[in-house]
DNA sequence: GATGAATGAGGGTTCATTCAT
DNA sequence: GATGAATGAACCCTCATTCAT
């Protein structure tokens, strides 16, 4: 009944454990030392399994990168679905939870990592990029895009609003994240701060008046 | 006297041009593997020389990604300087000036690998990410927040923008150059229209009336 | 008392059945990889039972490779005692029996395939080398080198017949074998052909007048 | 002037030595413990060279392999070309230095240990068979054919001795590697023994009178 | 200075074997 | 007895770095 739907074969409660534990001990390994100098042998020490062990839960240590973006991505999932069918009267309000949403999200350690990750491994990991792409990005752009355009509509914004590039939106988490990853130990940057900067700067500047 | 100051010892002229032949080669292994992988040897043949030889410019691989990123880098700071210096009247002109500088920079091929090569690296690298925080981000922050301080006291920008974080009108280059290197084959976003839109409502956003 | 004599263990039936199942799997994975190259993985499931089952049958690979190796030599040991102790009158037509029932052996697939399991892992392999000489290829030699005495004896074949080595005989059923073995795919060979014109040209060879 | 016809690069006269030092330990390695289970390690340390440098003569170990059957293969080339081509009046002799030749080779050591590698891997490699036969093999039995052929049509052989398998020939030499690869230790059998009792009883077995 | 052959530590992956269920 | 998940030793191969020429 309680089926997983992803799974590609049904695995044990304990077995399930195990598979966390490998996931997260490797999450671990990749943020410290980024994707190829992760070594096998720690994560599965860090998992508190034998090497061997790694490779009943994961074809390879692709598959097993694969893995560890699934298991942070797919929990955003719901929210990012349960954000964009917010209900909300105003265009402003609405745009103002999925943006905190999305920074929320981005703010989160793990979330960062994967970013980092998905920027040192996308490029030769098609694969990869194209989940994470229509997965979380294509939504929540398609999300941003739809505040945009019933503000518009509803005389909230200004014309031509709902023309904007969605990506203008991203623009606060995403540099929060990377500075976050680069900087934050010359200068810290508080995500909260500058999202919300962001979004009244924005507000105003598309406000009908 | 006449020492190169970054380089250790006085080079010739085909020492350097061999240098330089080196750099663009590490710099195109990079981008096409990233780090890990790009294999000196296909980085000596591109370059045309022996593999030893690369050992007779950079001590080893991670001072060859120094010079590769001080290679793309350096240039920038001669314009970053001037731009910064730039005496334009108005504050958002200059604004725009910089910003637009800015994404210019962040829209070139090379920074853009320069970029993603920071994102993967940088975290086990603090000495390139030092590097890169010093002699380009902070400079340009602080060349934006002199715009909008001397905007606001112009009172050509509303109360209180002299505080924004000046990482706010980063947003569009880096969200461009993020999109770039990872969804540009989902669907393309052109940096230049992502600058335009993030000014014009930025500006709006904070002017003074 | 209804004890197996060769197995240290009484088997049910359906444990016997087992048995021969992993064998028969054991045999086609070994002569389709090789002994090192067949997986114990692949053995199980093509019989039909786990991985540790097999185990319960064969302390290890090397003994379930001796069980392949009876399981194929010992049916025949019958047949060698039954040719050996034909009283046909012409020893012409005894040799004709006994190298044809020895090329019968070894134009079967299964022999075979222990012919090249033997002379890939015999030399590393004392026991099993021993096995199959003892068992097969010394009392053969026998019953070939008794025929030739005998039929000098009788005047049958000339002087000095009785002194020719046995292994003589076992030369168009070997060499037909190995060529099945390594050249079958190029050009084809006859077992029974290539017998037939041995034992002819021998006995013409050793003829009396 | 003197380059080396079937080397794929120019090697320097060291690096050839290397090569045939690799070559030489890859040869007793292979022997001792079969293709599969000798270890690169052990042959390197044999060789005197390290790990990697095999790697530098020999694409990987497979390939290693076909340079241990080439260098003992080649160097009977000449022997067989010359052999085949001998001419001697009498059928009979030519046959007779024919065999005896074909037995040498395969009396000689490393020449057991590459048949009892093409037996034990072969199956699984058929370039190297086809190498095999058609440089060694082919050209062996066509040489025997046409020996019986010519015997036949100059009244020395028997009418149909031409239309015998040349692979008859065979019988003696490959026996007796054969037994001297399995049964070395339990019974001796000296190949020129052998060889010549059954050139005898051939030769007598197919004379015209 | 330039070369490229040689090095050897290191790592991903496999698979025979074990053992808790 | 039967299972198959877990183990971890073993091994092929790679590649940054060195150094004799």
């Amino acid at each position: 009944m309680e089926q997983d739907s992803t799974a590609s074969k049904a695995l044990s409660r304990s077995q399930v454990r195990r598979q966390q534990d490998i996931i997260n001990a490797a999450l671990a390994a990749f943020d410290q030392h980024g994707f190829e100098r992760a070594r096998i042998d720690d994560i599965a020490k860090q998992a508190g399994v034998a090497k061997g062990t790694v490779y009943l839960y994961f074809k390879n240590k692709e598959q097993l990168f694969h893995g560890v973006v699934r298991h942070v991505v797919e929990p955003a999932l719901e929210q990012v679905k349960h954000v964009a069918a917010g209900e909300t009267d105003s265009a402003s309000e609405r745009l103002r939870q999925q943006v905190n949403a999305f920074g929320q999200l981005l703010s989160g350690h793990d979330f960062q990592v994967i970013l980092r990750l998905l920027i040192s491994e996308g490029p030769n990991n098609p694969a990869i990029r194209s989940f994470y792409y229509h997965s979380i990005v294509a939504p929540g752009m398609r999300a941003f895009q739809q505040c945009l355009k019933e503000g518009e509509e509803k005389g909230e914004f200004k014309s031509g609003t709902g023309e904007l590039c969605p990506q203008l939106l991203a623009g606060a988490p995403i540099v929060s994240a990377v500075w976050q990853i680069l900087f934050a130990d010359f200068s810290p940057l508080d995500i909260h701060t500058l999202i919300n900067q962001q979004l009244s700067v924005f507000l105003e500047g598309v406000s009908a008046t």
